[in-house]
RNA sequence: GGCUGGAUGGCAGAGUGGUUAUGCAGCGGACUGCAACUCCGUGUACGCCGGUUCGAUUCCGACUCCAGCCUCCA
C-alpha cells in the first residue's frame, strides 16, 4: 500500500510501527460554529481511509482531537452572552449529528483540549528546560522557532525567507517575530487554568503535540487535515513534539483538498462557506457524501449544484442496478467466480486511496450486475452483493434501493403510494384494452408529478424523476 | 517575492512511455405499443515551446495560466 506523505511530497509504501496496528491522529474542529463542506470534506476524507484500512485488516486508533478553548470560542461566548461550555458543547453535539448524517463513523477516541491542559503545561515545561521556549514579562510562553534547525521543514520554507516576507506579528515580548504562542495570559475575567507561568490558556499549535502523543505515543504513523493546515500549524506541530521528545514526531503527513466555491476557496474568513447542516436540509446525505468521495482525497473540488446533481446520478445508476436484486439472504460473496472486481478495488485503494479509481470498478460491476439480472439471478445476487460491500468500504450504498429511488419515508409523495399504484393499475388495464392515448395519458401525468414510470416484463415500477 | 499543487475529450474525473479509465451528456442500435429503465456500439482528449526516446499526454527544462499556503481558517 502506498501513501502521500505531504513531508516527502511522494508517494511512500506505508509501513505502521507496529505490524497490524495504525496510529492516526487527525486535528479536528474548534467548536464556535457549525462545521462546514470544508469539514465534511475531512471527516469523509478521514472516515474512508479509515474504513480502508480496517476493511485491509489493520487495528486503527484514529484519534481526532476538539479544540474547545481558543480566541474564536471566547470571543463567540462573548457575543451570544452564553458561557464557553454552554457554546462548545452545543458546537460537539450538532459536530456529532452532522457526522453521523454523512454516514461517518466516530473516531476511536475525541481528546478535548481542556480535558488535556496538564499534559500541555507538562510538555511546555519540557520544552522551556531545554532550552525551545521561554516565559516572557507578559506571562504568555513562546516557543524559540530559530532554535529549532528542522523548522520549515514540512513546507519547505526558509526561515529567512519567511521573515522577507514578513506579516508575521511583531511583538514586543517575543525574541523573534516567528516565535509562536504556546500558553497565553489569561486578561482579567477570561476563562484561565493556573500554570507556573500565571494563569492562562494553551495555544492552539501544542493541544494537538500533547494530545497526540498522550493518545498515540510520541512517534506515531500517521497525521492528517485540511489543507491549510500545513503552515504554520502543522510545521509547529513538528517543531513542539521534535523539540520535547527528540523523536520523529510522524512517519506520514497527509491532508485533504480544498472545497472551493466559484474557484475560490470555501472558508470563514472568506464567508464564502455552506455548512453541513444547511446543505443536507435540501439534499440527501449521501449524495453530499458520495461528491466528496468522487474525486481524489488530496485534489481541490469545487462544489456546486452542478456536481451535487452529477452525485445523485451517478448514486441513482449504483441504487438502479442493486434494484429488484433480493439480497435479504446474506450472500457471502469473495469475488464471485472468475470476476476480479474486489482485486481491482484493493489495487486502487492500496494507491494513496483513490476513490475515483475505486469507483469506476464500482461502476463496472453495477453494469455486469445490470446484464445478469434478466437470465442469471444467482450471479446478479451475488454480484450485486460485492457491489454492496464494496461500497460499504467507502461508506456508500448501504441504503435500500426503495429508499433512495423512491425518497425517504419522511420526504412528501407527491401522491400517496397507493395513488400511484392505482394509476399504474388503471394505465395497465388501458394498455390491455389497447388504448394506448389513455396509458400514455396516465403516464404523462404521473411524470408531470415527476413520477417517473419504468415498465418490465415483471410489471411497471417507478421513481422519484429527481433520483433519475 | 518564497513555497506547494494543478492544467486531460461538451462537463466531471482517474491514469499511463507505445494498447478501453469511469460517470453524465451526445450519436447509432437492441428491447418497448411508443417511451423510460437496461444492454450493445460509438469520441485519435491530454495548456504552450523545446529536449530525451524507435516512440511522450505520461520523463526532463523553459513558458503561460489557475488555485492554495506564507495571518485565524479543515
Amino acid at each position: 500500500m502506498q501513501i502521500y506523505n505531504t513531508l516527502t511530497r511522494r508517494k511512500e509504501p506505508f509501513t505502521p510501527l507496529v505490524a497490524g496496528k495504525v496510529s492516526m491522529y487527525v486535528c479536528g474542529m474548534t467548536v464556535y460554529d457549525y462545521c462546514h463542506l470544508g469539514h465534511a470534506r475531512v471527516m469523509v476524507a478521514f472516515d474512508v481511509i479509515t474504513r480502508y484500512l480496517r476493511e485491509r485488516g489493520y487495528d486503527v486508533n484514529y484519534v481526532r482531537n476538539i479544540t474547545d478553548i481558543d480566541d474564536k470560542i471566547l470571543k463567540r461566548a462573548d457575543e451570544n452572552q452564553e458561557s464557553i461550555s454552554a457554546l462548545t458543547e452545543r458546537m460537539i453535539a450538532a459536530m456529532h449529528e452532522d457526522e453521523a448524517r454523512l454516514n461517518v463513523l466516530p473516531p476511536s477516541h475525541e481528546p478535548r483540549a481542556t480535558g488535556h491542559v496538564d499534559d500541555i503545561i507538562a510538555m511546555i515545561e519540557t520544552l522551556i528546560d531545554k532550552g525551545f521556549a521561554y516565559p516572557a514579562e507578559n506571562g504568555d510562553v513562546y516557543y524559540r522557532v530559530r532554535r529549532f534547525a528542522d523548522y520549515g521543514k514540512l513546507n519547505n520554507r526558509q526561515l529567512d525567507d519567511m521573515r522577507a516576507g514578513a506579516r508575521v506579528d511583531v511583538d514586543v515580548h517575543k525574541e523573534d517575530p516567528l516565535d509562536f504562542v504556546l500558553w497565553k495570559a489569561a486578561k482579567p475575567g477570561e476563562a484561565s487554568w493556573h500554570s507556573p507561568w500565571g494563569d492562562g490558556r494553551p495555544g492552539w499549535h501544542i493541544e494537538c503535540s500533547a494530545m497526540s502523543t498522550c493518545c498515540l505515543g510520541e512517534t506515531f504513523d500517521i497525521h492528517g487535515g485540511g489543507p491549510d493546515l500545513t503552515f504554520p500549524h502543522h510545521e509547529n506541530e513538528i517543531a513542539q513534539s521534535e523539540a520535547a521528545t527528540g523523536k520523529t514526531y510522524v512517519n506520514t503527513w497527509m491532508h485533504a483538498g480544498a472545497v472551493r466555491v466559484d474557484q475560490e476557496k470555501m472558508s470563514k474568513s472568506l464567508g464564502n462557506f455552506f455548512t453541513i447542516r444547511e446543505v443536507l436540509a435540501e439534499h440527501d446525505p449521501e449524495v453530499v457524501r458520495y461528491l466528496l468521495v468522487a474525486s481524489h482525497y488530496r485534489s481541490a473540488i469545487n462544489y456546486s449544484l452542478d456536481s451535487l446533481s452529477e452525485a445523485r446520478k451517478s448514486l441513482t445508476r449504483f441504487y438502479t442496478a442493486l434494484d429488484g436484486v433480493n439480497l435479504d439472504v446474506s450472500t457471502e460473496s469473495d469475488d464471485p467466480a472468475g470476476t476480479h472486481y474486489r482485486d481491482r478495488f484493493t489495487e486502487a485503494m492500496d494507491d494513496d486511496f483513490n476513490t475515483p479509481e475505486a469507483l469506476a470498478v464500482l461502476f463496472d460491476l453495477a453494469r455486469d450486475v445490470n446484464r445478469a439480472k434478466s437470465d442469471a439471478p444467482e450471479k446478479a445476487r451475488a454480484l450485486a452483493a460485492e457491489l454492496k460491500q464494496l461500497g460499504g468500504v467507502l461508506g456508500l450504498l448501504q441504503q435500500s434501493p426503495e429508499a433512495f429511488l423512491k425518497g425517504s419515508q419522511q420526504q412528501n409523495l407527491p401522491l400517496s403510494e397507493s395513488a400511484i399504484n392505482a394509476k399504474i393499475a388503471q394505465r395497465q388495464a388501458a394498455k390491455a384494452n389497447k388504448d394506448f392515448a389513455q396509458a400514455d395519458a396516465i403516464r404523462d401525468e404521473l411524470a408531470s408529478l415527476g413520477i417517473i414510470l419504468k415498465d418490465s416484463r415483471e410489471g411497471t415500477t417507478w421513481v422519484l424523476e429527481s433520483a433519475s
